[in-house]
DNA sequence: GGCTGGCACTCTGTCCGTGCGAGTGCCAGC
DNA sequence: GCTGGCACTCGCACGGACAGAGTGCCAGCC
């Protein structure tokens, strides 16, 4: 139905509008700045249907229409056609990330451009370990019972722990334990590692059992658990712009999520690299991120998904620009990982 | 002159009191409070003649008095007795950071503890590379001309590069390559490294000469830089606290100067384990820590200095306290650090 | 000489009343 | 079903009045 039909655009426009203004629009705004072809009175009924349905609210008797979380949906779902981005945007990320010398760095650089890009908090997850597989292990004796273990993932990823052995560790057994891990755990995807652990000890001569018990769980005890999953967090600045008065209101605890990290970890868990995820204002359980809206993507292939990024902000925001920023940085940094 | 003596009460009296009500002190509400011993008549000649002297300074006519950047240094310098902790925040301290699996772990830790116990935003530097030494050097072939060089220094830090061989490299040259680099290097503190290169190239068979150039100036080159060293940040929520209106104007630099990093690792380089070093308002060089105290402090000890840490916060902060939070914390990582 | 009580003065923050403008809902007409 | 017109409702900005806090100064007291 025609109708219909214009009802949805004018919600497109108040979104648009509310977006880049940040104040409550009118009818008759709404009608002098788009080419809507009808009246402001016209416009005002259909404001009034689509108050009634829920799309949007006046935040006083007589201000203007402000989209609500279900206005903005329908808008992310139906209404916004995936904005691409300018060429200068595409030469900015590959010119912001190339050069990058190594895991660190590429994700530090990541979350640095999406918050430029994006003008929100930018959000990158380490590439998870559980999904990453071992490049290599390597031993180093720190002291007589005590050694250090490295574990290098194929996306460059380095972790450390330091094991304890309950007896003296003989320099000569170092290399051999190390080609044993080696043999066993190379090129194996760290969540299945434990199952490895068995033949492991199978293998191992006796003398050495005992260590590469304690080596192997170690390792799988500690590095496998995904909660030691990190973050970057970078942007926070872009928090303080605009709404200056309902700071310490609503951006604080915010602040507090983001540095908690766990609850945006859980969101990063439900990311793949097919599809941008957009979660609106109340449509996130946890209380801090209601009134704020999350765009998130995965970065890898659909066989090797490798973590997830996105970004932060107000459930006013650009989400068109959002999601394409998002989508075409994660692009970029899948490449860049699934090349190293 | 008792006089003097009484006016740098009256000093101590205007700081504790604006620090703890951020209200401009009057003459009345500080002769109640304190036991001072005179009139609010005489307290008001003595301001006036701190006010003269720039120590405090009053926001307009009919206001009460504020401390100067100035009447916060001689507080700092001349007034303020270290407070001890708490047996309680002792306890906090070890409870908080034992455990700690790795490096990353216990400087996380770290910054959430600072954080919380001066509820302040908290920096922490990692252990500086330059100053390190080399524990180990490992190094994995990743494809035929790539190899990926890992750094392990004595504090437990890691880092990584990839090397980018001009010619394919012989499976066999890598270990050989491996015992090189370590016996040219281990042990040797990393800004002496490069003087190592000399000798090194002496001694290598000729068939790994040109490998072990490319190799050990890209650690010298890129490791060495004491540009890249990292700084863990938290507790930005704390900047949310109470200064809810001033928010835009001094919040928002400060944020975007903490992510940039840069400005504070060139502070942290100037501080020592010995001294908690503290600057206030316009005594930062940087334009967006005008506004802002920091106190800083070094961890590690005297011979073996390690890295910075310490606190960020608006000028009108407890000085005592996160000073003696700022010193006990370092303490504990020092020890902690040394141990492993 | 230094401290104190008293007093006049100055300024800010707040409260209240008013007017204006934006925006709406409704209705009659096309 | 769209449009123009009109009355109505509010929020907000402006401005004056007021109260309160705090000061500086002065004369008197110890």
């Amino acid at each position: 139905m025609a109708h219909d039909e214009r009802r949805l655009e004018v919600l497109r426009a108040i979104v648009q509008d509310f977006v880049s203004t940040n104040d409550p629009v009118g009818s008759k705004a709404l009608a002098e700045r788009h080419d809507l072809g009808v009246s402001p009175a016209t416009i005002r009924n259909d404001m009034a249907v689509l108050e009634e349905q829920g799309y949007i609210t006046q935040p006083h008797t007589s201000a203007g229409r402000v989209p609500t979380d279900k206005g903005y949906r329908l808008f992310v779902d139906r209404l916004s056609a995936v904005k691409p981005l300018s060429a200068a945007e595409r030469r900015a990320i590959e010119r912001f990330l190339d050069g990058a010398v190594d895991l660190h760095d590429v994700l530090g650089r990541t979350v640095r451009l999406l918050a430029q890009l994006t003008r929100q908090v930018a959000v990158v997850q380490y590439p998870t370990l559980s999904r990453s597989t071992v490049r290599h292990l390597e031993v180093v004796q720190v002291a007589a019972g005590r050694l250090l273990l490295v574990l290098i993932t194929d996306t460059g990823r380095v972790e450390q722990r330091v094991v304890d052995s309950p007896v003296e560790v003989d320099a000569q057994a170092v290399p051999e334990l190390r080609a044993l891990l080696n043999s066993a755990f190379a090129g194996v995807k760290l969540a299945d590692a434990g199952d490895k652990i068995p033949d492991l000890l199978e293998t191992a001569p006796s003398h050495l059992r005992g260590l590469v018990t304690t080596v192997s769980t170690t390792l799988v005890e500690t590095l496998v658990e995904p909660s030691d999953d990190r973050l970057v967090i970078g942007g926070t600045a872009n928090l303080a712009r605009g709404n200056a008065m309902d700071f310490s209101g609503t951006m604080r605890p915010l602040l507090e999520a983001l540095e908690e990290q766990v609850v945006v970890l859980r969101l990063m868990g439900e990311v793949d690299p097919s599809t941008v995820l957009v979660r609106i204002g109340e449509e996130n359980a946890h209380e801090a991120l209601t009134g704020a809206s999350l765009v998130t993507v995965g970065y890898g292939s659909a066989e090797r998904p490798l973590g997830g990024l996105g970004v932060v902000g107000p459930t006013r925001m650009d989400y068109p620009g959002n999601m394409a920023a998002v989508r075409a940085v994660a692009r970029y940094v899948g490449h860049l990982l699934a090349e190293s």
